[in-house]
DNA sequence: TGAACTTTGTGAAGGTCTTCACAAGCGCGT
DNA sequence: ACGCGCTTGTGAAGACCTTCACAAAGTTCA
């Protein structure tokens, strides 16, 4: 693939969807230490193929050098850039429930530029309570909380709320989403929703298991 | 292709994860009383295309009727059967931080053949303690706990911790992981490992939001 | 009965992603 | 200075996935 045609075509998705792995790897190699690294490496600690790493960072520029392998600070840096890590990235929970406040408590926002900025629910009596260093806000707060325009939502209400919270966070502004809630959420061109669902993941988990060892099963009439 | 080629290779990775989107649609339409529906109503409630709607429902056979569209309750127990949620999956929780309890809290896993049979932790302080009616047990109740061999394993202690989780359910029969900590686990063949992991999905959202709106950037020396 | 209408199921085409295989390039030791 | 060994970067091939487009097959209504 040609230089001009990747910047015409932006990093493939599967690529990015794979660079924060490589990152993380990089990160834990800084922490021990290590400052070169290779492409076999990568892929050992991120179960990646070796031929697949080279393919996803050739995407970011070539890097690397031949007969040595990646420097781990710049390889770093380049990655982090790629995902727009080194700009400050606002984050606000919709939602104060069990899953609300345990990811409000989780520390790894910080590391890649997320900063949680607000913390709302619609309970009047959970709004005011203090949680992991933030007042909990009411929902009407929400246009004047999401005022900057690179902020990113994230809902963690029950199902039943979700898309209402969707549609208020859009009418607010906000164009990423990363929704928690059970329920496919209906959002407008130029708003990017991921999903994060353990129900999902168990149910595939479930059929890959039963695929390894099926069960005895009953004939369904034709 | 042909029905025997589909017996051989299987229903496609990308149907299957598409299935249980397919199915959550199909209860919604079960509570308000739909009987019936089309590859085009799927389409709309799942943001997923009509053609490809009907491809998927085809690698379980052929279950709609021409100019009719699916019978909303066969369909719901064949998405069922494929996916494996007429049997029982118990489920172990390895991790009661902030994340595991609320885990343990989430109502989603009954809807499906899920059991929470267990839930472990490693400090003394929290093992004994009662959390959404089961009582936390200690690591070395783990083998005990996970006996039955279609258990499901889910990770939700700190990264650091998260290998040696893994190795110990592994060690004690179960195959199939779902991983919320920030670490890629390494495994042996026939351990399938799905991963939930927050920061990750924040920073894919970062780069997509970036992508559509880039900032002025420094120019890196060549 | 049969024509009009609706919706499925599916080849075929077109993309995207992954793997393979190896030339190109770099450092090191002699 | 030069060859040797190592690792990257990348065309090409192949696998996988999605979209298109339409024949097939059913229902409805006159």
């Amino acid at each position: 693939m040609s230089a001009t045609e990747i910047r015409r075509r932006g990093i493939p998705d599967a690529t990015v969807a794979r660079l924060p792995e490589y990152l993380r790897a990089l990160t834990s190699m800084t922490d021990r230490g290590v400052l070169s690294t290779s492409s076999e490496a990568l892929a050992a600690a991120t179960g990646v193929g070796s031929a697949m790493v080279r393919k996803d960072l050739s995407f970011l520029g070539s890097h690397g050098v031949r007969g040595v392998g990646y420097d781990v600070p710049h390889l770093s840096v380049q990655i982090a850039g790629a995902l727009g890590l080194t700009r400050d990235w606002p984050v606000l929970i919709v939602g104060m429930g069990n899953l609300g406040r345990a990811l409000a408590a989780y520390g790894g926002f910080a590391a890649g530029g997320f900063r949680l900025v607000a913390l709302l629910d619609r309970d009047p009596q959970v709004v005011g309570q203090p949680v992991a260093g933030l007042v909990v806000s009411a929902m009407t707060a929400l246009p004047a909380l999401a005022a900057a325009p690179e902020t990113l939502g994230v809902i963690t209400t029950p199902a039943h709320a979700a898309q209402e919270v969707a549609d208020a966070l859009i009418a607010a502004g906000v164009t990423s989403i990363l929704n928690f809630a059970a329920v496919t959420l209906t959002v407008p061109d130029g708003v990017d929703v991921r999903k994060v669902d353990v129900a999902t993941e168990l149910q595939i988990l479930a059929f890959h298991k039963q695929r390894r060892s099926p069960m005895p099963q009953l004939a369904v009439a034709p």
